[in-house]
DNA sequence: GGTGATTATGTAACCCGTTACATATATATT
DNA sequence: AATATATATGTAACGGGTTACATAATCACC
């Protein structure tokens, strides 16, 4: 490999002469800029990024922590904040951790040992207590962790507000939910946002809400029964698009017509939901947005690692398709 | 930063005893050793990776190179490809390429800097001559890099016949092709084992064959096109699932049943085919083996650069589903 | 008791880029 | 001409593990 010593004698200088032109810092005279840099030319000259972090102890690298990359929504998220890094030339590890709280302690402490500079995490389980005694700056993404960390969110309760109110303008007279694990912040905020506004309805029964573990299989079993057990059920609200998707299909199975005797109502907003048939009406997330801009605070936090940077919320917004019927 | 030199102090041993206990290597006093690790334990000291590395000159990191995340068919390899790396200990780096040949470099050159230890990729651009100058292991993952570069593939030429054929022998007998980018490896070769079993036959015509780009929103389109200038077809290959579900939706647009008077099927087996109506017949790939493979195989020459490990090619296998009538 | 192998531990160089500090020349200011 | 300031470059320490080599003690065997 090629070091700074090897273009230093080639160019006749000393290691700290090309190091400043490296960096351009320092004072380092015209000619001898040249010199250096035709030395470095010649020699296709790269400087090792480890020494370097050795001596910074940065590593221009971050990295992002989701439950399970395979989950459709995390795609988009990822996409997002490894355009972001590379854009500001970090480097960008992924990290799969199944909600489980030690393979979160284990990945933390993994990268800790490699200088990582960063970390932007979806997480419900990790351990704050763990979090606080770090120096290097965390941002929560799509879940808030705790007051002390940046969080990029949306408003899940508003949006699923806007989703049953739609449900009810366009004739759904029973509304039920298949809520997403209550663990979940934004879950769980899903939910409220549904009580809020049935919750006082005479119509209104406990019974209307059903558990799934945000995926399709669950929704699909728990749907079915539902629908089964209540057969006045005409709308249901989907705590995320997986679980609408499980829904939809519940009621193919059991024959009941989409959005005629029944509309669903997701979140979301997940490409899938366009595939399906009939496609899905959603509330959808700017998920991309969030990511960008989760991987944006978490870069400013790194440069400046004094100046606090407020928390973000953004709208979720409804995408009218199939699986509801028009506004009257 | 706890140091190994603050360790050394605390149990009054060198640092190179103290390097000997955590390597477990070398000649060391079992007391010795004890109070080593009660240093090490009081001090909650973790070695800096960042430095081992520099040292050594690996870094116990691999990355994968894929087009884009957001393509479903991604997410199930990019996850085995991290749960391999995890469990032996490495760190995953993704990037995606967007199939852009400059991005590619630039990532390696980035990657090679931060002496990354291997690299599995799925890229039918990337640069042959300047992956042949580096020095670290390098894997193809789903496409054929070149001779010298191990690759994990599957058989494309076969699975496309048994697609074909499944299709006949349901009845079909116009059978189309929905092509992907012919740069691809494996996209042509979907299409040379469609043209094995269909070229021959005299109702044959080139016309059946139509080119996507592997996207949703391409097959809709050409399928639109391809169904409605050519009313005989009643059979549709397409080089992908998510072109499959393209087709899909445009025979929906276009008011023909499937399967009834045309059957689809894809090739991948990702998920979103389980969630169509009617759900898509498919060519499935062992997608998460061949992502485990293709790590081992990586982390293999990481360990044994001299072996050379021969490539592998997986088979793939009918799923059924709504998409195609019952062989009869 | 002597020779050699085994065990045990420390010193210091090494990996490679960065930067504080020292030194020196050139230019500007009064 | 003297002093201050800007420009230019080099030396060496530093970051934190790793390991070659040196040294020394213990043990085995004849």
């Amino acid at each position: 490999m090629v070091t700074m010593r090897d273009v230093s004698k080639l160019a006749n200088v000393s290691v700290a002469t090309v190091s400043r032109v490296m960096n351009n810092n320092g004072y380092v005279n015209e000619r001898t800029k040249e010199k250096v840099l035709a030395a470095i030319k010649e020699l296709n000259y790269r400087p090792n990024d480890v020494a370097r972090s050795l001596f910074k102890g940065k590593s221009k690298m971050i990295a992002l922590f989701v439950p399970d990359i395979r989950n459709p929504f995390f795609p988009e998220l990822a996409r997002a904040v490894e355009d972001i890094s590379n854009m500001h030339h970090y480097t960008f590890i992924l990290c799969n951790t199944d909600n489980d709280p030690a393979k979160e302690v284990n990945y933390l402490n993994a990268l800790l040992q490699k200088s990582i500079d960063g970390v932007i995490i979806v997480s419900s389980t990790m351990s704050v207590k763990q979090l606080r005694e770090i120096k290097v700056p965390i941002v929560a993404l799509d879940r808030k962790l705790d007051a002390e960390f940046p969080a990029v969110t949306v408003n899940n309760r508003e949006g699923a507000k806007i989703a049953v109110r739609y449900l009810k303008e366009t004739g759904c007279k029973h509304i039920a939910h298949i809520a997403g694990p209550q663990d979940i912040i934004s879950s769980s905020e899903r939910m409220k946002g549904y009580l809020d506004v049935v919750q006082k309805e005479y119509r209104f029964s406990d019974d209307y809400i059903r558990f799934g573990n945000y995926t399709y299989e669950d929704a699909f079993e728990v749907a079915k029964e539902l629908l089964t057990s209540h057969s006045t059920v005409d709308g249901i609200f989907a705590a995320n698009d997986l679980m609408a998707i499980g829904v939809l299909k519940a009621a193919e199975y059991l024959g009941i017509n989409v959005p005629n005797d029944l509309s669903i109502i997701g979140f979301d907003g997940i490409t899938i939901g366009r595939t399906t048939s009939p496609t899905l009406t959603t509330m959808e997330q700017p998920i991309y947005i969030i990511g960008k801009r989760a991987t944006e605070i978490l870069l400013q936090q790194i440069e400046e690692p004094d100046r606090r940077i407020p928390s973000e919320e953004y709208k979720v917004t409804l995408i009218q398709r199939e699986s509801t019927k028009e506004r009257s």
